[in-house]
DNA sequence: ACATACAACTTTTTT
DNA sequence: AGTTGTATGT
């Protein structure tokens, strides 16, 4: 993501050059099915390609793709390609750079939505209020924003919490919705009502702090389309193709922005499996699949449903649960590979026992020849791994961990990170909360809540909040010469980010700061990690030429190239399982309760089962040669022990493609409660651990804090002052009189800008900030 | 300002 | 169970 060069019409090879490089009927086409092929040659007008899993997808696009640049249709700039990961659109580049070669480079506009959208809104800033060198948040910045906002709002953050609000927010910018175009009972639901004033609230922060969040990216891109029609007629005429990956996938807002994108020209191809939509939770919509043909009527639609991945059990196992789904489009997969090993089904004891059958029929099959890294574990949730992973060190099986916590996430890494923005903007409040006393430096709460006062009355950042204050004597002595070295040495670093290689400034940075000798100190096995963290991050900064490529690149791209993969058994959630296979796949834990998971039921009802059964058909099709699917009576979740049925998803498998080996006696016994009559157990004794206790805190009455006319009095000199500032006036003059919280009494003596000095009659002479005096 | 102790919270997570 | 954040104490 770091090419460099003009945004429009880089320098890249002519389609002609191409062309002659490359034969001209092109073998790329060749080995193609019927239905493949006309989803490449299917050029013109709107076209939907339903893509059952192993059905070639990839293939498709990438020819797809290919094929438009071969015949001249169009230059590999004005294409338009968009994937939902990094991964995906990496994988799409490298594809389609082993079919036309080099010009494969000028593929501008291929990756992801976000970064795209990142992109375009670089260009047009200015016509939602922001700068173009805006910075995108993580959503651990964001949630700390929200915090300082229900605070400041006197909302109670135990009631309504950032998280919360995070996730509305995100959930309406999913939805396309600005502030102004949220619907009234939206807002509702958080804080009695008071949702839709800090959505906006929250939107003019970000505006202030010049930056916006994931959601935004698309919003804005929305706002500056419909807004701007010249903007978008030039996107228009830029873009004559546009492609979509995992369309399944897509959001309403992704959706409103790739129909006005393809409006004008209508050569819009989507690519995407109904059955795979697995993230409705994060505001996908399947509707944006299920009505293609009714926003672009005209669609050629052409359905992928040989496949060329799994057995004929595998695959009729698993279009035999997804069966069970209503509102499909619906699809029938079909192989020539005929037979194969029926997909296995056991029940067992427990946890423990499931991860030891499972960790011996790894030892056996790497016995018979099978590699490590052709056998997968996929779990509904990541409590599920530990069990997995305690089993695997124990008989030293080698394995990874797919997904988990991300490397940019960890806090480290993100203080590293702050260090960097504060560096490269003074303006970066955010950053500056964060490690203004990371490492610890003596700048501890209360003073980091006086600055924000001083910063958000006045209007300006804390940064220059602080290099107000530290001219005075608002501080205790201590305090202040931290401050001031802290000061000092941000100053130090910006000079020096213009004259060593970023690298050299990040490791001089952490040296300096103290950072890493924080680290050194610390006797906790983690301060070692995390070291190691530091030096691979100094490492990965190498790969981009400037700080600014490389910020950009990390907010992004939250995710790092590891080495090559080892040989090991890879466990992970289902969710990242999609898009991958393998010869042989484990599906452990699916009991009542964890898979389907409860909560997915309990919030989403039936479609939120629907959901969940997606999932599952994920993780069956994920097999190439062998499924083997378990449950365990009894598992310890968090701490507690719980005993659960069998999922319904066991028996909805249809009985000739599965082969059953309970151990029986764990469901049997017992006066029963037939709950839903599994075949798998004869009358099961328990079920009836759930008590949700609907736990509910009585909220703490009264105790707003009591705010009564002094601070309205300072917001409003406050507010002069900020205007005021150039001009270095103030709302005092020499000899009035003032109090001050600290000091008392006294008479103004000085004025300069905000600050003031004064004569207190206790105290004596001091400096202070305006706004925490107030005329007496 | 920092240390310690206790309570609350846990899905899935492409960007 | 393990972490994380808040309330409390020094």
């Amino acid at each position: 993501m770091s090419e460099s060069g003009p945004l429009f019409d880089p320098p890249v090879p002519r389609v002609s050059d191409l062309a002659r490089a490359q034969p001209p009927s092109g073998d790329y086409l060749h080995g193609l099915n019927p239905e493949q092929r006309q989803a490449v040659e299917a050029t013109e007008g709107p076209v939907l390609v339903l893509a059952g899993a192993g059905t070639g997808k990839t293939r498709v696009l990438t020819t797809r793709l290919a094929h438009i640049l071969a015949a001249g249709r169009a230059r590999p700039w004005e294409l338009l390609a968009v994937t939902f990961t990094n991964k995906a659109a990496r994988e799409m580049r490298e594809r389609i750079g082993a079919i036309i070669g080099p010009a494969a480079e000028g593929l501008r506009w291929l990756g992801t939505f976000h970064s795209i959208a990142a992109q375009i809104l670089r260009r047009h800033a200015e016509l939602v209020g922001l700068k173009s060198n805006y910075t995108i948040l993580d959503d651990d910045d964001q949630e700390r924003l929200i915090k300082q906002l229900l605070e400041a709002e006197n909302i109670d953050a135990k009631r309504w919490t950032p998280k919360a609000l995070a996730g509305m927010i995100d959930h309406w910018k999913n939805r396309g919705w600005t502030p102004d175009k949220l619907p009234p009972a939206e807002g509702a639901h958080f804080a009695n009502g008071k949702g839709e004033k800090l959505y906006r609230l929250y939107q003019e922060r970000l505006r202030v702090l010049n930056a916006c969040d994931f959601g935004d990216l698309l919003l804005h891109n929305l706002t500056i389309f419909t807004a701007n029609p010249d903007v978008l007629a030039e996107y228009h005429d830029r873009f004559r193709y546009i492609l979509v990956d995992e369309y399944q996938d897509t959001n309403v807002a992704q959706y409103l922005w790739l129909r006005l994108l393809a409006q004008k020209a209508q050569n819009i191809c989507c690519v995407g499996d109904d059955d795979q939509s697995i993230y409705g939770w994060r505001g996908a919509e399947v509707d944006n699949i299920l009505r293609f043909e009714r926003d672009f009527p005209g669609a050629t639609v052409i359905r992928l449903e040989r496949n060329y991945r799994s057995t004929s059990h595998i695959l009729a196992a698993a279009s035999g649960l997804i069966a069970a789904n209503k509102g499909r489009l619906g699809k029938t997969l079909w192989t020539e590979a005929e037979g194969g090993e029926k997909v296995i089904v056991r029940g067992v004891w427990d946890g423990e026992a499931e991860s030891r059958l499972i960790a011996d029929e790894i030892e056996t099959a790497k016995k018979k020849g099978r590699r490590y890294r052709d056998i997968a574990i996929l779990v509904r949730a990541s409590f599920q791994m530990r069990a997995f992973e305690e089993r695997f060190v124990l008989l030293q099986i080698p394995y990874t961990v797919v997904g988990g916590p991300r490397f940019f996430e960890r806090a480290e890494i993100r203080d590293a990170h702050a260090y960097l923005r504060l560096i490269q903007s003074e303006d970066d409040d955010l950053a500056f909360e964060r490690i203004v006393n990371q490492p610890k430096r003596g700048i501890g709460d209360t003073t980091v809540q006086k600055l924000l006062q001083v910063a958000r009355l006045n209007g300006v950042s804390a940064s220059l909040a602080a290099r107000q204050i530290v001219l005075t004597d608002e501080l205790p002595a201590r305090t202040r010469t931290s401050l001031s070295n802290f000061l000092r040495d941000l100053d130090r670093w910006r000079i020096e980010a213009d004259r060593m290689p970023h690298q050299r400034l990040m490791e001089q940075v952490l040296e300096e700061s103290g950072y890493t000798d924080m680290l050194r100190l610390d006797k906790s096995p983690t301060a070692q990690t995390r070291l190691e963290n530091l030096k691979e991050l100094v490492q990965s900064m190498g790969a981009f030429d400037s700080l600014q490529a490389y910020l950009e690149h990390v907010s992004l791209v939250m995710d790092l190239d590891r080495g090559p993969a080892a040989d090991a058994v890879q466990i992970m959630t289902l969710h990242s399982a999609k898009g991958l296979e393998f010869p042989l796949v484990f599906l452990p834990g699916w009991e009542e309760g964890v898979f389907p998971s409860q909560r997915s039921m309990d919030e989403k009802g039936e479609k939120g089962l629907e959901e969940e059964r997606r999932l599952a058909y994920v993780g069956i099709t994920r097999a190439r040669e062998e499924a083997r699917i378990s449950f365990a009576a009894n598992r310890q979740v968090y701490g507690r022990w719980t005993s659960q049925l069998p999922s319904r998803f066991v028996d909805e498998l249809p009985l000739a493609n599965v082969e059953a080996s309970s151990e029986t006696g764990y469901y049997g016994g017992g006066p029963g409660m037939q709950q839903h009559g599994s075949r798998w157990d004869e009358a099961p004794s328990f079920g009836a651990g759930y008590s949700s206790p609907g736990w509910r805190r009585a909220q703490q009455a009264g105790y707003r804090g009591t705010h009564p006319g002094r601070q309205q009095v300072i917001e409003g000199e406050g507010r002069l002052v900020a205007v005021s500032e150039t001009s270095a006036s103030s709302a005092y003059r020499r000899g009035d009189r003032v109090f001050h919280m600290k000091f008392g009494y006294g008479a103004v003596t000085g004025i300069e800008g905000n600050k003031l000095t004064v004569a207190f009659e206790k105290a004596g002479e001091k400096k202070v900030i305006d706004s925490f005096v107030e005329k007496a």
